[in-house]
DNA sequence: ACACGATACGAGCAAGGGCTCGGGTTCATC
DNA sequence: GATGAACCCGAGCCCTTGCTCGTATCGTGT
């Protein structure tokens, strides 16, 4: 499976064959049919993996968070570096997972049900923190989510060399902050 | 190639052939090679004749809102309706080319080419407003460019059904517009 | 009517790649 | 040694699909 990641991550979703990842892997193809019954279930499995891996990061960071409830821009932080150094290994497989592969109907679905569920926790968090002003709880941290995942994505997947990361995560937490301590439009 | 942006729409890159695409049309597939020479042909037409369209949106949107130079936040909020009015039709379409299609060296150029362009005219705007307080404009402006981009995107190729799109465009404003004029940080 | 270039056609070629399956090889057990 | 279950192997089947090319049709000038 790590040669799956490694041959996925060198030549692409559509330019990976099975018989490139039997090679690297150091196996035939028929067993690694007896293993994973498709070149989409290793795909998949691959997917499952950095999912999980994502899940428990982001899980144990929004722990370590809860301990002091101060600080909305240290809370925040924490959080856009977890995202980071998370994505930041692995980082062509990252892209062809997300923006090459076909994924399946069941791998998204996995995929909301995780985003949906880190949603809800930051809306959680938002709303016990006293500087906080936001209308609608659910709708801010869904905006919330999506901006630092596709902000790390970015600085990921693209650029990285030419940027200087610590004040590419000052933005972020700059942009988010201020979004949610200011004011819902009253005007 | 309006026959080709539907099969593309309709059953996602891999999944469409030249095949189908010639019998939407209404030509054979010797007819259809004449005028493409291949398979990515036809998409990177696709894909041009996208770049194009919203390049020549944003300028416009640009130019209108060049006059008023006032009000941030409308400025805003004219920018952000101009990109999801422009995604909004062929949304399949545009999911298809940005999260699924296998972009050429040259495709990738012209997109970044494009989006460089509207990063320098946001950072000149964004200078030239009075309220606006950042510290390094080009890096702003590619944040901004980057956020409404992502989370138009978002809007338009999923939810939408479920969504008040009005009240979504205001967050984004919001979001906006706060890290424009809140202050670097200072600490 | 005829010639002839341009255009359209679509059967089928060739390449590629996912996957199968018949035949090894190992090794614990007797 | 013999047995047989579990595991491994890789040549090649077979299907898909991008694309070619020999033939047919059309349009126009004479």
């Amino acid at each position: 499976m790590k040669a799956a990641a490694q041959v996925f991550s060198k030549r692409g979703y559509a330019a990976t064959t099975t018989n490139h990842i039997a090679e690297r892997a150091g196996v035939s193809i028929g067993s690694l049919y007896e293993y994973f019954p498709s070149k989409d279930a290793l795909l998949a499995a691959l997917m499952e993996a950095h999912i999980e891996e994502a899940d428990a990061a982001l899980s144990q960071a929004a722990s370590e968070v809860a301990g002091n409830a101060h600080d909305l821009a240290g809370t925040v932080r924490h959080l856009v570096r977890t995202m980071i150094t998370l994505h930041d290994r692995d980082r062509e497989l990252h892209r062809v997972l997300f923006e090459e592969a076909p994924l399946s109907r069941r791998l998204r679905q996995l995929l909301s049900d995780v985003e949906q569920r880190i949603v809800a926790g930051v809306a959680l968090r938002v709303t016990t923190h006293p500087e906080v002003r936001v209308a609608n709880p659910t709708l801010a941290a869904s905006i919330v989510v999506h901006t630092v995942e596709s902000l790390t994505h970015k600085l990921v997947v693209h650029g990285h060399r030419d940027v200087d990361v610590d004040a590419y995560i000052d933005e972020i937490v700059r942009l988010v902050t201020g979004y949610l301590t200011s004011a819902p439009v009253a005007t």
